[in-house]
DNA sequence: AACGGCTCCAACCGCACAAAC
DNA sequence: AGTTTGTGCGGTTGGAGCCGT
């Protein structure tokens, strides 16, 4: 049998939506909400498919949806993000607010993308077309150890917009477009996660090592909190962000107060059934990379993410305090250009 | 004014996957 | 367990608008 194609070739319009259709569907959707896609074209005096109508919702119509020129700090995240994550636009749009994920990625496309080939950096591997990133010192290990920095940070980040995705869903009610676009609860996480790896690159300098451990039960499988554990090379940087304003548009007060102390350096984050909680520890014994690896698969991270850690796990430690300048001066380089 | 080339972006297409039946 | 349905995602395309000749 196979499923029935979800547009019907005829009788349907296709093409750009005329303000009457675009307030048809808007009308409709704020009465009854879009329960169905597949039924609401009908119901709504629409003569599009559901998918048509689905698509515009979620890439004009839906309330909150930032449209116009993108920031210089958009384009940064943008950049950043797509050299980690490459073309997993819906990722990337997770770190973005208000942007939808084909606005994104129409603007890598017909600006970032030749402004990044004009400067001489391949837009697909995000390195000097010419010359490999980080040989100019003669130290091609540096290149190396920016490529592993890269696929760590991009498992990472894979799972931070799976749960960002998980939380969006969760707001979403049918007829309720009022909270359709929260912010994404990932943002804190990746300003806490950002600092984490400069201290702990730099920690490492002297630990020989990046100086975070796995606690005792995180690879529990049982436990209903992961539980990550850093060390005291990193809680300042938790301190610092964690404790910032910007978090309390993740944590309510009152759970604030329960999963989060700063006398134990502890920072908890309740994303939907997925409570994470990051806890500072004495113990630099424990093993890093595994401990992330652990604790982000049992968050929803899969196995390909989990490949990508073990490669990671094999040569991160034998990074060193160019890489972070190098990383620097990578993105300045980038910046300068483009501003 | 007319034409052609180019850019940009809204929208489409096909595939994948999870949920529902 | 197999089928159907709904949705997400990334790649691609069509056409409107701009610009130069």
């Amino acid at each position: 049998m196979g499923r029935t194609p979800y547009c019907d070739a005829d009788g349907l319009k296709k093409g750009l939506w005329t303000p009457e259709e675009d307030q048809k569907l808007l009308t409709y959707i704020q009465q009854h909400g879009h329960r169905c896609w597949r039924s609401l074209p009908k119901k709504a005096g629409l003569q599009r498919c559901g998918k048509s109508c689905r698509l515009r919702w979620n890439n004009y119509l839906k309330p909150g949806i930032k449209r116009g020129r993108f920031s210089l700090q958009e384009d940064k995240t943008i950049i950043q993000l797509h050299a980690l994550l490459g073309n997993k636009w819906s990722a990337i749009t997770a770190h973005l607010p208000k942007r939808t994920d084909n606005e994104v990625k129409n603007y890598w496309n017909t600006h970032l993308k030749k402004r990044l080939a004009m400067m001489g950096i391949d837009p697909v591997t995000h390195k000097p077309t010419s010359t490999i990133l980080g040989s100019a010192n003669g130290d091609p290990k540096n290149a190396l150890n920016l490529s592993h920095m890269a696929q760590w940070e991009s498992a990472r980040l894979q799972a931070e917009a799976r749960l960002a995705k998980e939380s969006k869903l969760r707001q979403h009610e049918p007829g309720d477009t009022t909270n359709a676009l929260a912010p994404p609860l990932c943002l804190d996480v990746v300003k806490t996660w950002q600092s984490l790896m400069l201290n702990s690159i730099q920690g490492s300098l002297h630990n020989g090592a990046f100086g975070l451990g796995l606690g005792d039960n995180g690879g529990d499988l049982e436990s209903p909190t992961s539980t990550l554990s850093f060390s005291k090379s990193a809680q300042a940087a938790v301190s610092t962000v964690v404790s910032s304003s910007d978090f309390n548009g993740v944590l309510g007060a009152d759970h604030m107060n329960e999963v989060y102390t700063t006398q134990q350096h502890n920072m908890a984050l309740d994303v939907g059934d997925v409570p994470i909680t990051i806890q500072a520890s004495d113990n630099e014994d424990g093993d890093f990379i595994e401990g992330i690896a652990n604790n982000l698969l049992f968050n929803n991270l899969d196995m390909h993410s989990l490949s990508t850690f073990s490669t990671i796990t094999s040569t991160t430690s034998t990074g060193n305090g160019e890489v972070h300048e190098m990383t620097k001066n990578y993105w300045n380089n980038i910046l300068n250009f483009i501003s």
